[in-house]
RNA sequence: GCGCUUGUAGCUCAGUUGGAUAGAGCAACGGACUUCUAAUCCGUGUGCCGGGGGUUCGACUCCCUCCAGGCGCACCA
């Protein structure tokens, strides 16, 4: 039972409107004293050409009181609801405890698959913190998705090709040591790598030696697969490491060199629908209706482009998966790209170009240029990492040094606190990056939320098996209902996070419910409370730690039992 | 120059499709641990919502314009 939709029914059957007008209409007051639900009037004021005022009045009178609604009544142009709250509590604990883990998803995505691209580091290329930053926020999104029920997959697109890797080729047969690159590959192939463009820099001939050597690689040369081969292999081992700390299994690593030979086949169709132009003596397709500049599909030499690519994976991901939606979570700094991509798409004749989605990931800077590193201009994602689980650990040995297990709650809790971060505010904005915030565990921080579960938790335990079923008309007190009510709107929370793709959304509801939970812990005694009482609380706060682990768990945030 | 994006409290940011008195955290000050983990909670105040026009019963929200920051504008990805 939805107690909002039941509410609109009643408005619905009064006045001439739809339910689901109603529905959409529907508002949470701004004051809680002044109601659960608010219906402003205003639009019916337009057709029944009375004044909101009166409308309310009249609807308010109309109304019955009954297990849902308690009482409703007219304020300015509002028509404010208040809900029976034992039944609201009653109806809602009881089903998050009988879903568990399932509460608040749906069915809305079944049997529509849903691909996600994300994270995508370069071979040889260290992961930093804006790859880790695009990583945390597609998995969100993935869990987000899965969640309401869709089929989702996971799209690890390496870049694993283009002619930097005959440069990498010619270094590493130049200058490479592979007992040095066993121990730190990504870092010493990257250091080859620069050495290499300081080489050439003094001798061109090493240039064309990085472009016969990757000639080679698309001829399918053998010493030069093996050594491609390697290199992507040590890097991903690399990249996995962290993919464990994060709990991320990708679906699919097939990254740009999986399309190489599937790029002449988008080459011929563009030709067919008669979209490729010849522009300074490259192949360009126009977008001058959608006001675009021209995306570029084969350059002046006739090699390829990223764009090309790009549309063979888009053709290719259709066959294979046939996708409700494809979304590509890339940063922002890309959404000119996608936007001429996606119009080829269309352009082509492909109608499912619509459903391809960029989800433009937040630019990660510096607010100290001189502090941005302990070692260079970058930061690596490792270091983040070590970092947070490290300063919680001292955390933890001053607060609570007795803990089991303090490595691995750390890790948790260091772990949560950058998704926390990094997932706290919407993607339109830049990230300004400092430390400080990073390690920060006060306020909104995900330590703190995590604090909330734990507290709960605790207590949960401490309470051990409680026999009979709990009474919820001893929730009696205002921060009781506030929490159940924050409770109820999880469903409505992770919908709309899918609708907006925002993980955000999800980070701001679990952090009000732990404050509304805080909120109630610190006033309101659970153990020692009569027993009524205290089997309808502890019922509460098993749901909230339900709901919290769910929630959290939708942003990529584990949960330890204690801290 | 053009396009996209952002501008809300000292700082970092929320603000659902236009709605009631614009809200949180941090920072500052004061208070609450013999009581379920004080990484918590309670209290104190601050806003020409970047500026100016317009649309309407009503605008932080929509439209126009200007200002400021960020990003991007084909042979890198």
């Amino acid at each position: 039972m939805d107690f909002k939709l039941e509410v609109a029914k009643k408005i619905s059957s009064l006045a001439d409107m739809e339910t689901e007008k109603a529905m959409e209409l529907m508002e949470i007051p701004p004051q809680p004293n002044m109601g659960d639900y608010a219906f402003p009037c205003f639009q019916l004021a337009k057709v029944m050409r009375k004044s909101p005022n009166m409308i309310a009045k009249d609807l308010a009178e109309k109304i019955e009181r009954d297990d849902i609604v308690e009482k409703a009544e007219a304020a300015g142009g509002y028509l404010n609801f208040f809900i029976n709250k034992t039944g609201f509590i009653k109806h809602t604990i009881s089903q998050i405890l009988d879903q568990g883990s399932k509460y608040g998803s749906s069915k809305e995505g079944e049997g529509k698959t849903v691909l996600v691209e994300f994270s995508s580091p370069n071979i040889a290329k260290p992961f930093h913190i804006g790859h880790l930053v695009n990583t945390i926020t597609g998995n969100a999104i993935e869990k987000i998705f899965k969640h309401l029920g869709y089929n989702t997959i996971k799209l690890n697109h390496l870049g694993d090709y283009g002619t930097q890797f005959g440069k990498l080729i010619s270094a590493y047969k130049r200058w490479g040591n592979d007992e040095i690159i066993e121990k730190d590959p990504i870092n010493e192939l990257l250091k080859i790598y620069v050495k290499f463009h300081e080489e050439a820099e003094k001798d061109p001939t090493l240039d064309d030696e990085a472009r016969l050597y990757f000639k080679h690689l698309e001829d399918g040369e053998s010493e030069a697969i093996a050594l491609w081969q390697k290199f992507r292999e040590l890097s991903l081992k690399e990249f996995k490491k962290l993919y464990v700390d994060f709990n991320i299994e990708f679906d699919s690593y097939t990254g740009e060199s999986f399309y190489s030979d599937k790029m002449p086949e988008v080459v011929e169709i563009l030709k067919d629908k008669k979209l490729l132009k010849e522009s300074s003596g490259a192949q360009i397709v126009d977008l001058e209706q959608f006001n675009l500049p021209p995306c570029l599909i084969l350059k002046s030499d006739g090699a390829t482009i990223y764009a090309t690519r790009d549309l063979a994976a888009a053709i290719y991901r259709k066959r294979t998966y046939d996708f409700y939606k494809s979304l590509y979570v890339v940063g922002n700094t890309q959404a000119l790209h996608f936007k001429q991509f996606f119009s080829v798409l269309e352009l082509a004749g492909f109608e499912w170009a619509k459903d391809c989605v960029h989800i433009g990931t937040s630019l990660v800077k510096f607010a100290d240029r001189k502090l941005a590193s302990r070692k260079g201009d970058v930061i690596y994602a490792k270091e983040v990492v070590d970092e947070a689980v490290e300063k919680t650990l001292e955390i933890i040995n001053s607060k609570n040094p007795n803990l089991e297990n303090k490595e691995e709650v750390a890790k948790k809790v260091g772990m949560g606190a950058i998704i926390y971060t990094f997932l706290k505010n919407n993607m339109g904005r830049d990230i300004v990056f400092s430390w400080e915030d990073m390690l920060t565990f006060e306020g909104e921080s995900g330590p703190n939320v995590l604090y909330s579960y734990v507290r709960g938790k605790s207590i949960l335990k401490k309470a051990g098996n409680i026999s009979g079923n709990a009474d919820f008309s001893y929730l009696k007190t205002e921060d009781e209902f506030n929490i159940v009510k924050q409770l109820g709107s999880f469903k409505e929370t992770v919908e709309q996070a899918a609708e907006r793709y925002e993980p955000f959304v999800i980070t701001r509801y679990v952090t009000d419910l732990a404050k509304a939970y805080n909120k109630f812990y610190n006033s309101h005694p659970i153990l020692s409370a009569e027993e009524e009482v205290k089997i309808a609380r502890l019922a509460l706060t098993k749901a909230v730690c339900n709901v919290l682990t769910t929630g959290l768990g939708l942003l990529g945030i584990q949960t330890p039992e204690s801290m």
